[in-house]
RNA sequence: GCGCGAUUAGCUCAGCGGGAGAGCGCUACCUUGACACGGUAGAGGUCACUGGUUCAAUCCCAGUAUCGCGCACCA
């Protein structure tokens, strides 16, 4: 049953290859990206008869740089864009950057104070211009970094928030929600930064449960007493009422009635109003509606005054003691005065409650009655929750769509006007005689005397949320517009989901005529750290994605950050995940030129399959499923399923073992060996090229280098996606692969448990029904297994017996003495208990009425032959063991 | 407080109504002619807990515990 299998030689086929011996990312990738550019792969042509692809890129902050987050979404966005474009589509990736109102200004300000100025030094004017300057000087570094990491970007089309085309559009915008009566200027609390000086919206307030003191306070006196709690002591300053819930008995009496109000000789009105919770603390309030929200509105439904008591900087306007004081320190000299008068009736600390923070800078913020611009969103957040609620965006994953209704559903106006310098400036114009007059993009505004601009610039997300078809040149009705929106996907993390995604398809949705800004949206997780721990500067426990490109290349990193990317699902990353993705590149770079060398080709079609081997067939097969399996994880978003599969394919399957068993075919001999290794290497040659472009997305540079030298062909990015083609596939050279494969694994377990050295050639008989249906592979297991032919007067001491699907294949070696019997009892011992596992388990079921009448019949046959095999090898290893000799 | 999600190998995570998986880490042997950033063979898990549904539950349902996230005007 053995095969004469040549004496192993040298290898008459190594040949030249121009790769060098290992690939060097630092040497490499930025002459490919340039030459990606430079070429023009990258630039869309609105006139082409492709169908388009287009997704926008999340503009990072002017004065950002590339960290993880980005890392991570911009590799799946050039994942995407670099498939759809080797798929045919007309791919548009536009790239650009936001103007980041507060955050901008913030870098500015803080680089002015270095020289001892403040922005009131400079002027409105001049300050622009320094911002202008810095932009020009420090801004966008990060997109230096994406060039680095390899995006795909239209470079011709970048755009900036603040250019020239998107002030239009935002201009554009807000005229026409004002005209609409969709935007309007109201009195009303809002959130105010002390440190920023300026108004923020909900979502830029972060809550934490910070340690107060809540201390509970007498006003008035003697029969009318009412105590009122509050961690807030300072405001009450500015109380106008305490408020009782309307069904409170014990409170009924004071209703109508007034207080005096400590420390100011104010009396003020005891109201009844249903917001109050009898429940909590006293079941009294104290009223404050110049700085709270609800006061505010428990203020208005009993039309009570609403002082303001703080300025802009937050501290104490009110005359007195107390004026000029911030409220940090007006907090507890208030108490202590109170204190003095034996006002304070209890004192609870620490106390926890939830306290709102600039999201810019941490400042706890201050709620505060002022006068701003406002989008009146219902009508906007309908239209956007409609948009997904009928399919015209889908939500990837589908969870976070219930998130995202969650907010559309129950927001309340969005405050838009935000007291800065740097931005949109809103433009409105107000009259002499308290006129106003919004002023759209192609419009002179108002001439004449007292003619005053507001002031305020536009919230950062205002404009952002424009970004998907301002960057294509809306309003005007561009030849972009028309062929590339509505976007295909947009990526980004679920932490901005309200921030930008929401505001876009509001936005988006009303300027567009309900044609949705994106057709999918894709929410990616946040990264952290090995541990599952938010990456943070002050945990020092961030990764900088520049430093592991400089260790392990741009590829390696986007690779480990693909790898991790399940839909919504934050991702831990630790360095070894990138050493791991390098060494996966490492792999890719010596089974190429292994291949290269053994003069894989693809110069000629693929032979028909009765001229290949079954290794080749085998894994043609396996690649027409791998194929199909990433096309269809790719579709549904699985980034990190898919390239689990290629990467499996790629090391298990096409290294570990058809490159193996090609060394095998390659080396043969003689006139049939000479047709199949044609055939080997065109084999070879195919499957290298559809693995080299499967990968190139996410691993674009050593791809491009292999396959260019593989093909000879102009660049990989202009290449065609891989079609899944089963034309090869043979289920049954499928089969007797597998059993290969299981032989050769048997029996290194065999050497392996006795104690034989790897390299070390063992004599051996192989034989029996199973080995039989495979014996064309005898080389190969031969080779693979370390086996040599066996010589006259040859004399097994050992016996290796492998259940393969055609039945038992027996392979006798002659260890040339006695075998381990302690180490060869173990492994016999070994496979009988999981033997008998077996059977019991499927002998289990199979007792079961029940399962008989009630499971699959597939299902039953399955169990049926897994009881059998079970069996036989009960019997077969009991009597191994038997005739095993005693130690 | 409300909502959502998680709990599977030492770590980080996939998976799934009928035989427990990956990467890294760990053990042993090996400089075998692409690769030591490698090869081969291994060790390691009552799939959080308690009930329920089912012929069958790691998977579905309910509850409990712990952790995480989102939202939130209870003074």
């Amino acid at each position: 049953a053995f095969v004469h299998l040549p004496a192993v030689t040298e290898n008459p086929l190594d040949q030249p290859t121009d790769l060098p011996g290992a690939w060097s990312p630092a040497d490499e990738e930025a002459g490919l990206y340039q030459r990606w550019v430079d070429a023009g792969y990258f630039t869309a042509d609105a006139d082409s008869d492709k169908p388009p692809f287009t997704i926008v890129l999340p503009p990072p902050n002017v004065t950002g740089s590339l960290h993880m987050g980005h890392a991570l979404n911009h590799t799946l966005m050039d994942l995407m864009t670099r498939r759809r474009r080797m798929q045919g589509y007309e791919v548009l990736w536009l790239p650009g950057m936001d103007h980041a109102g507060i955050a901008t200004q913030n870098v500015v300000e803080r680089e002015l104070g270095g020289e001892g100025l403040s922005r009131h030094d400079l002027g409105r004017e001049r300050f622009v211009e320094r911002v202008w300057e810095w932009k020009a000087e420090y801004g966008g570094k990060i997109l230096g970094q994406m060039r680095r990491l390899g995006d795909g970007v239209d470079w011709s089309r970048e755009r900036f928030t603040m250019d020239e085309n998107l002030s239009r559009a935002v201009q554009t915008m807000f005229k026409r929600l004002y005209d609409k009566e969709l935007i309007y200027r109201a009195e009303r609390i809002i959130n105010w930064c002390p440190r920023c000086q300026t108004a923020l919206s909900d979502i830029e307030v972060e809550h934490s449960e910070d340690e107060g003191e809540l201390v509970s306070i007498r006003y008035g006196e003697g029969e009318n007493a009412i105590v009122v709690a509050t961690t807030r002591a300072e405001t009450m300053l500015g109380d106008t009422a305490v408020a009782v819930h309307p069904d409170d008995e014990r409170y009924r009496h004071l209703v109508g009635t007034e207080v005096e109000l400590p420390l100011t000789g104010r009396r003020i009105p005891i109201v009844a109003d249903e917001h109050v919770d009898p429940e909590f603390g006293t079941g009294a309030v104290k009223v404050t509606p110049a700085h709270d929200p609800n006061d505010f509105e428990i203020g208005r439904r009993h039309a009570l005054p609403m002082p303001t008591i703080m300025d802009e900087r937050a501290t104490i306007t009110v005359p007195g003691p107390f004026q000029g004081l911030d409220r940090f320190e007006a907090r507890p000299a208030v108490v202590a005065a109170l204190r003095e008068q034996g006002r304070i009736v209890a004192e609870k600390r620490p106390y926890l409650h939830a306290v709102g923070h600039c999201s810019r800078c941490d400042t706890v913020v201050e709620p505060r009655l002022s006068l701003q611009w406002w989008v009146r969103v219902e009508p906007l957040a309908r239209a956007a929750g409609d948009a997904v609620r009928d399919g015209r965006t889908q939500v990837h994953p589908p969870e976070l769509a219930k998130r995202y209704f969650d907010w559309v559903d129950n927001l309340h106006d969005w405050t838009i006007s935000r007291q800065l310098w740097w931005g949109h400036r809103i433009p409105v114009w107000y009259g002499p005689e308290g006129q106003t007059v919004c002023v759209g993009p192609d419009e002179q505004p108002p001439a004449g005397e007292g003619w005053t601009q507001d002031p305020d610039v536009l919230d950062t997300w205002f404009s952002s949320g424009l970004w998907p078809f301002s960057t294509l040149g809306w309003p005007e009705s561009t030849k972009d517009l028309k062929k590339f929106y509505p976007t295909s996907v947009l990526s980004t993390g679920h932490d901005i989901l309200f921030f930008w995604v929401a505001r876009m398809m509001m936005l988006g949705l009303e300027a567009m005529d309900d044609v949705q800004p994106f057709d999918h949206l894709y929410l990616h997780g946040l990264i952290r750290d090995a541990n599952g721990k938010k990456m943070s500067k002050s945990r020092g426990n961030g990764i900088d994605p520049l430093e592991w490109m400089d260790r392990y290349g741009a590829d390696a990193t986007r690779f480990t950050l693909a790898r991790g990317a399940n839909p919504g699902a934050d991702m831990a990353l630790a360095e070894e995940w990138a050493a791991g993705s390098r060494n996966f590149c490492t792999k890719l770079w010596n089974a190429s030129r292994f291949a290269l060398m053994n003069g894989a080709t693809v110069d000629a079609p693929l032979p028909p399959a009765a001229e290949l081997t079954e290794a080749d067939r085998w894994i043609l097969g396996r690649l027409a499923a791998v194929v199909s399996e990433v096309d269809e994880l790719l579709a549904d978003y699985q980034f990190a399923k898919a390239l689990d599969a290629l990467y499996h394919f790629t090391w298990d399957e096409l290294c570990d073992w058809y490159l193996e068993l090609a060394k095998v075919q390659l080396s043969a001999d003689g006139q049939a060996g000479d047709t199949r290794a044609r055939g080997t290497r065109l084999v070879l040659g195919h499957v290298l090229d559809a693995v080299l472009r499967l990968l190139h997305p996410v691993i674009p540079f050593i791809t491009e280098r292999l396959w260019t030298a593989l093909t000879g062909g102009e660049s990989i990015v202009i290449a065609d996606w891989p079609v899944a083609d089963a034309a090869y596939a043979d289920p049954a050279a499928h089969q007797r692969v597998e059993d290969v494969q299981k032989l050769i694994s048997e029996v290194r377990r065999f050497r392996s448990d006795q104690g034989l050295k790897p390299g070390q050639r063992v004599a051996a008989r192989v034989s029996g029904p199973g080995f039989a249906e495979i014996a064309g592979h005898a080389p190969a297991v031969r080779t693979l297994a370390r086996l040599t032919e066996p010589a006259d007067g040859f004399t097994a001491s050992a016996t290796v017996e492998v259940s393969l699907s055609a039945g038992l294949a027996h392979v006798a070696l002659d260890l040339s003495g006695a075998i381990d019997v302690v180490a060869e009892r173990k492994r016999l011992q070994k496979d009988l208990a999981a033997a008998q596992k077996e059977l019991k388990q499927t002998e289990a079921k199979l007792g079961n009425e029940g399962f008989l009448a009630k499971a699959p019949a597939d299902v039953v046959d399955k169990i049926r032959a897994r009881r059998d095999v079970a069996a036989t090898d009960i019997d077969r290893i009991t009597a191994r063991l038997d005739a095993l000799p005693v130690a």
